[in-house]
DNA sequence: TATGAATGAGGTTTCATTCAT
DNA sequence: CATGAATGAAACCTCATTCAT
């Protein structure tokens, strides 16, 4: 009978609750009550409120970034990689939508140091996803006249946007919705 | 001499301070000391700080509505209409920036039946946007293995994301920004 | 097409909302709306929401005084006085169930000098009731062994307590509550 | 040296000021400095105001309740028993001036929920109590031309007037006035 | 490790009253 | 006579965090 660790079912209790009603509308006590632990363990575990939301951030990051690594090193043609790239990232977006939600919600929210991290992550992964932009142009592949800046925040805008309107129980699967979204932003950048 | 009216000032110190560091974050208390008034008079006017909220969406939606309905009923070709449209939007998205960071971060802090209320105004104005795409699915001059209602969202989070991203002393003017959104728009639908 | 005075559909109002919901529950915004006047005009006619409460009191007081006067000096015997005055005040006050429930409600709402105007007044009225018991008593028609005080403090924490539980939609009419107060006291003090 | 738990210092701190000035004429701060704590201690134990209000409802009722429970159940004649009752619901009336002080005037302010549930408990009270007064008009001891709720609510009238006008420093002690009132209560009741 | 009582600062809102018009 | 905008004090309550046990 072995229950999930207790830092586990914090985080995943946050994240639930910052999802569904913002990080400042969640109180620490409704996070200890839907983890079933009291305050004094969250503190024990986690420094303050902020750190959980860290934490999330973290999480999602990470996992974001490798994904997108693997699929950039792939041999594959560039738009094929720009495809896959496009839809793996909308695909993992709808498959953890709370935590889409609070990424692109609960920046504000960080302290400024925690906030400065993430972003400089954030950074990172643009850059590289820009870069299969830029190598697409560089080849011919796709239009030079939009600057590949533009594109990506053009693209990211609308999976942020995914945990706005998304619903599972939709008339799509998330495999779709990624076709369709990788088939607009590829298409987008035909010559 | 005279100044600004009251509930006239009490509205641009919310919309100001609202963007810059979130609705939960802002104390009345702040936004009657920058409007330079009490918190008694801001009561006299507003019923509530969720009301300050709502008449700011109130005072976006009624302009972006109206500036999409003026494009639409143009008697220009349809692709031609969706490029205005698009690029209205976006410049008028960064000319009120912060309303339009409030616009995609504050749903949430609404109360239910106001909440209720903006969503219906927004629907409205995502039908009217997705029949210029459906009108030109029709003609065959759009693409039609895309759904209308995703190419909506597919944009429309784009816009939104341009407050996380746009800087007014960056290199691009918003009339730049706007031509560069519906090109990519209007290229994604090309057959 | 003549409309009560402005000072008495402020009184009544008044009356109204302070027995409803108590005092210090009733806001001065709420009874000028409900006496269809603004609080400008209030503040014309009363100094002051105590003000207000103060009127209420001087014509209860000065109602109920009146009658007991009339029936006091009636030429009849003592208990038929005695029973006259006790169903009298209990008639009267179900007539006026709102002033009964101001009246032993909102003693403790008045300003320290008003409280003490009402007090005196109403000693009075007590001390007159009393006479009547005492009249009684030394005539040898009432028992002795009870304080004149006593009794009368145990009659009027009775009618005081009508506000309480009497419905006027209930089985029994004001004049038959009042007998049957009436009786109960007179029959109290059979020797 | 132990001092008395927090939970009833603020309790007693509460009872003795909702008794002075009214349930709304005390603040929060004002209760909580009584007791020596902070407000958020008293919001660790109780809810809010309107619960600390509740509470002492609680308290009163159940002692009450339980006296008379005990009085009822005795062997003695029922004259003899409502004496008794009558007699032992004015001393505790009276050893608890602040509890019959709020009793009696702060109905209104419980919350409607607390309000139906401190009503239902009253209404087993009278009830019981009334059970008392048909019992001895059944059994002849007792005039049948008066309604028993009648007199229940005449001579509870009676008791929560108590603390209107009884002064511990005055000249009855609290089984005089006890045994003067059961006296007119049952004297009343003759045939 | 974990508890939960306690803190204290800060939050939104209400309201009687005033006063220029 | 009457208006209603504006004040400012005070109200109730929430909450992240600490700390003795």
């Amino acid at each position: 009978m072995t229950e999930e660790p207790v830092p586990a079912r914090l985080l995943s209790a946050a994240t639930r609750l910052f999802a569904e009603r913002g990080f400042d509308r969640t109180s620490v006590q409704e996070i200890v009550a839907a983890a079933g632990v009291t305050k004094g363990a969250m503190y024990h575990y986690f420094g303050s409120k902020d750190d959980l939301l860290h934490e999330i951030y973290g999480r999602v990051l990470r996992l974001q970034t490798e994904q997108l690594e693997k699929v950039v090193a792939s041999g594959e043609p560039v738009a094929a990689r720009l495809h896959a790239a496009a839809s793996d990232v909308v695909v993992s977006s709808i498959d953890n939508l709370d935590d889409t939600t609070i990424f692109f919600q609960s920046m504000h929210q960080l302290s400024p140091e925690n906030r400065k991290a993430v972003r400089a992550e954030r950074r990172r992964y643009h850059v590289l996803f820009r870069s299969l932009i830029e190598e697409g142009q560089r080849e011919g592949v796709f239009r030079t006249d939009k600057p590949a800046d533009i594109v990506v925040d053009f693209f990211f805008g609308s999976v942020h946007h995914l945990a706005v309107w998304y619903r599972s129980d939709g008339r799509l699967s998330a495999p779709e919705v990624g076709a369709h979204y990788a088939d607009l932003l590829v298409g987008s950048l035909r010559p």
